[in-house]
DNA sequence: TGCCGTATTGACACTTGGTGTCATGGAGGG
DNA sequence: CCCTCCATGACACCAAGTGTCAATACGGCA
């Protein structure tokens, strides 16, 4: 067959293995409650030892966590790739778009990701982490910030602001999705939300 | 001698217990850093046994943390303190200026202050366990911020996303402060964070 | 002064999260 | 056919928490 397969066998076992163990992870939890599931309940579930769960996933909180781990990146590069001219309020806005869309369309990965955020938001220790991600990715949409304004003293303080706002629309948004048991859009909630971000994204931009 | 002390002595004793508790891990926890510390250590150098440090404090996070569990009701009280015609730029602007004129004054306490909010800045699980506060903090200044405004469509989610951007200027004060070993002054950085929110908060208020 | 209910504590055992180490076994390459 | 690499499981181990129980000290009361 293929002399070199661009993906080899043995990561595709890995692929597997991980896969089942989340799934494994997301059943049990959304059923027994976070502290109501052992990790060797998880193991077994997945048909693997505890320490080989450990060799997938850092802690009990990161296999919820990393479920959402591509969107920090997705925001990013999609900031990235807004044009330079737009204004921040509208470039931003379909920053924030972009995992809210995976929220709101209509399917089982949807429903899913209902189940999961609502997890998260409803474990105190989930919450921690989920938070704490959140703050990686206000970083790095601020440095993106950064590269998108001319340099000045107040550049930095407003970039961090502005990414501030932008990542707490994000988590009003998720909060009220899931306490809405989906019911609510996200995607207008969130172009509403940036309507009242508006001004200070726009016009609170420093003046040398 | 008076027949009924307006605080006993066991709450004395118990305060006091606290205190050498708090004391040893804070010292300890600057010294040899978050994971560097067992919690037997603090406990023998309080000099008390493990069962009784987690009879005083639910985790090892939790010292650090609820050394500056003040903070958010002090907000809460400030805010609600806070005259109903100001301008809610102006109103949050001094709700903030309450924990961080703590840091900002030249004193023992501040100082503690800063190797604390260094502590927690930079070590993952305590900053996890801090934001997780901050996210307490947020809704209680909305519910708050809910009062000062005729109810409608949006008031709530601009309540939330008013409170998200105060938090968020606090984060980033607190991180700017710390950064720089306390020689930046919070005060006149949280005035300018809030020179550049003002647009939103007074003027994103929902029109009916 | 002497007794009793209550709160604090230390000791101990136990569960669970998480890590280091090692031996085994299977897949693929020479 | 052998050799190397990598994933795995088994095991021991540490540290965070928790439940339980006995001892002790405090405060009220007769």
């Amino acid at each position: 067959m293929s002399t070199r397969p661009a993906v080899t066998l043995a990561q595709r076992k890995r692929q597997l293995v991980s896969d089942e163990l989340s799934e494994a992870a997301l059943q049990l939890l959304a059923l027994k409650g976070f502290d109501g599931v052992t990790i060797d309940e998880i193991a077994v579930a997945a048909g693997v030892s505890k320490r080989t769960f450990f060799r997938y996933f850092a802690s009990k909180e990161d296999v919820v966590v990393q479920f959402l781990s591509g969107m920090g990146e997705a925001m990013r590069a999609e900031l990235a790739a807004r044009p330079a001219g737009e204004p921040p309020s509208v470039a931003l806005r379909h920053t924030v778009q972009v995992p809210v869309a995976e929220c709101a369309d209509r399917s089982d990965h949807a429903e899913r990701a209902l189940r999961v955020v609502r997890l998260i938001l409803r474990t105190p220790a989930l919450r921690a982490r989920f938070l704490e991600r959140q703050a990686q990715w206000r970083d790095d949409l601020a440095t993106e910030l950064g590269r998108r304004l001319p340099p000045g003293p107040d550049t930095d303080l407003w970039a961090h602001l502005a990414a501030g706002m932008t990542l707490t629309a994000f988590d009003t948004v998720l909060r009220r999705w899931s306490d809405s048991d989906g019911t609510e859009d996200p995607t207008t909630l969130t172009d509403r939300a940036f309507t009242l971000l508006a001004p200070a994204l726009d016009s609170g931009q420093p003046s040398v």
